[in-house]
DNA sequence: TCGGGCTGTAC
DNA sequence: ACAAATGCG
DNA sequence: GTACAGCCCGACCGCATTTGT
């Protein structure tokens, strides 16, 4: 069994306004075998037509109840065996959040992480869903599954992944209590791919659209592709790249070999 | 995220 | 049809 | 009385939707 997948994972901060500044050149130049996407903002009946017939792709997407919220989305060249659109707990399925697809090498979870800051209601329901979503990778992993995990998880896991910890240690995304479940998630054999080839600083994937920060790079490491164990030799790359524009995400990528 | 305006403390 | 306000991040 | 560190607060951008005229 041989085979070579790139794959990329970008919050697109509303996948209509990404399609204006030129989002589908990404898979016009079919340079990636899945894309992964977050922050879709759209209803399947409202995407427009031409995200829907990209030539070599297969598409696959969730939305919210809530309309122009949240969202997830696949392109993927090869059909999956099995796709699932939620996790099965209706509080979290309604916000449209996860996308599982099942392929013969491997099993992609794409996941657009609840955001905490706006109040402590909404803080719960981030932490419950990454309770809730351990508990369901580990029952994967148990079955022995190679799980890739993708997506938007709102929070900076060390001091090293955002330019401002200090000012920060109290606002969500760099919470003790989120850190502390990513600290439970890695130790339960989930790799943050990044950090197997970039130990430095200075590498985010998000940066305030409030006052400029991108351009002084003051920003959040908070888009990540991790992988259980039983697939860390298939890692060949992870990288983050942040020169591509049109969302205050910008994409992190992976490629793996068997 | 960043600056202004306010407080308090130190010298 | 356009402008302003709102919700959310 | 001046200097400085620390805290609080508000404006800030962009997407999509809803409301108002």
């Amino acid at each position: 069994m041989s085979g070579h997948y790139n794959l990329v994972s970008w919050n697109v901060n509303g996948l209509r306004a990404a399609i204006k500044k030129g989002f589908l050149e990404l898979l016009l130049e079919q340079k990636f075998d899945i894309v992964c996407i977050q922050e879709t903002k759209v209803s399947p009946d409202k995407l427009p037509r031409e995200a829907k017939n990209i030539p070599g792709y297969y598409n696959y997407f969730v939305s919210a109840e809530k309309n122009g919220y949240s969202g997830v989305g696949i392109f993927s060249k090869q059909k999956p065996l099995d796709l699932e659109t939620g996790m099965g707990i209706r509080k979290f399925d309604r916000e449209g959040r996860f996308l599982r697809a099942d392929y013969e090498d491997f099993t992609l979870m794409n996941i657009y992480f609840p955001n905490g800051k706006a109040s402590q209601e909404r803080l719960e329901y981030k932490m419950d869903f990454y309770e809730i979503f351990l508990d369901y990778a580990n029952t994967l992993k148990a079955d022995g599954k190679k799980l890739v995990i993708c997506g938007d998880v709102n929070t900076a896991h060390k001091e090293i992944d955002l330019a401002r910890p200090k000012q920060n240690e109290m606002i969500s995304g760099f919470l003790p209590e989120e850190r502390a479940w990513m600290d439970k998630f890695v130790a339960a054999g989930f790799i943050d791919t990044f950090r197997m080839f970039n130990p430095e600083g200075g590498n985010y994937t998000w940066w305030s659209m409030r006052t400029g920060s991108r351009k002084r790079n003051v920003g959040w490491r908070l888009d990540y592709f991790f992988v259980s164990e039983n697939l860390q030799d298939n890692v060949k790359s992870s990288s983050i790249y942040s020169d591509i524009m049109g969302s205050d995400h910008c994409p992190v990528g992976l490629e793996l070999e068997f």
